[in-house]
DNA sequence: AATCCCTGAATGGCCATTCATTCATGTACT
DNA sequence: AGTACATGAATGAATGGCCATTCAGGGATT
């Protein structure tokens, strides 16, 4: 039945794992039980601790980079495009809550080979916003007094902020859809060409 | 001289080694270092590694909070309040940018202390936020279709993404009043109450 | 019997924490 | 003033526990 090799299965209860106790004080006995192994079958497939988490940010970010631009490229309106954006961006992190957890705590930690896969592989996702942005103004539609790279940052920021409401079980449970509409309600509005703006 | 005591150099050198390299990989020995006292005096101080960083927190946010809070109260109208918190937020981070990358990292792991301290004492401050938008909403200045909750969580998340932007120097320097302009510009237009949707 | 995959106990290094000792200052007595 | 004793803050070397990593061996499949 299960076929499901070995990699993956680490990988799945890596991130488990690291979302529950966070990379440092999760134990690699921890995650060869979650996954159902040795503690030296890890080291069969990943080169020591650090190596784990870096292929989970690897591999399962990677699959939704590729699903969003794949997604993306079948829409030319930027107003669109950024709704496409968010709610893919909310549904990824719903679905996959102990990834989420993993990217929103152990992505900023000040280590050199966490900043290096930001500032490289991850930075080119939220670069994605900065260009639908710099596409909508092209296009007349949204202000230019705003910098895309900081309206980048506040939608990206707020996204990530607003994807802690389900891991915490904060807020009374909101849905998906609720929390994409609210977002594009103040960031749309926020940020297009308003009928009062080309008056003034 | 210096008087300064201790307990505050302690603190201060903890901050900036929290910064740098995170609480885990900090030893408290390059606090110690930092703070040029011996290893032995800290625990004279603090009773041990975890107790030192959420002292940062109640402390150093502490101040944070209070002035915040206090110039909020000069003050009637809630955009004009909103303009002060973010204003006063992002020159606290840029202010003190040891602080912004501890809270920044460590205040998101998912250990039992940090969690409460997360859910007590931190969420008042960024609770102020959802006070100011319900404030709003009763003067009819802010739209009520939006979720003081979740408004909240967009415009915290901006403003705790975008004091990256200094730490990390990231995008070509903005100036702090640039940055709080782009901000409010986003979110004043985005949450008030608009001619066109009090027309629709 | 050779190859492969896996196992988990043993190793070794790291570092938070402890505590015996030192040192500076204060007080009391002659 | 000088000597003797007391106090407790500060020190930093030593301890002990933890856990990532290794590796000698076991079992399956060819």
């Amino acid at each position: 039945m299960k076929v499901e090799n070995k990699h993956t299965k680490i990988i799945a209860a890596a991130t488990k794992v690291f979302a529950k106790k966070g990379f440092f004080t999760a134990r690699i006995s921890d995650i060869a039980k979650e996954a159902k192994v040795a503690d030296g079958t890890i080291y069969l497939y990943f080169n020591n601790k650090y190596d784990i988490l870096l292929s989970v940010f690897e591999e399962e970010v990677g699959k939704i980079v590729e699903s969003t631009e794949k997604l993306l490229r079948l829409e030319d309106d930027p107003r669109r495009q950024l709704e496409i954006f968010c709610s893919q961006h909310l549904h990824s992190m719903k679905k996959n809550r102990y990834l989420a957890e993993v990217l929103q705590i152990e992505l900023r930690q000040p280590y050199k080979l966490i900043k290096e896969y930001r500032d490289t592989t991850f930075s080119k996702y939220t670069g994605i916003i900065a260009e639908i942005i710099r596409n909508g103004q092209r296009l007349g539609l949204f202000r230019t007094e705003l910098h895309p790279d900081l309206a980048k940052r506040c939608i990206f920021g707020a996204l990530d902020e607003l994807s802690r409401v389900w891991n915490a079980s904060l807020e009374t449970n909101y849905t998906v859809e609720e929390i994409t509409n609210q977002v594009l309600a103040i960031f749309l509005i926020g940020i297009e060409v308003t009928r009062s703006s080309e008056e003034g």
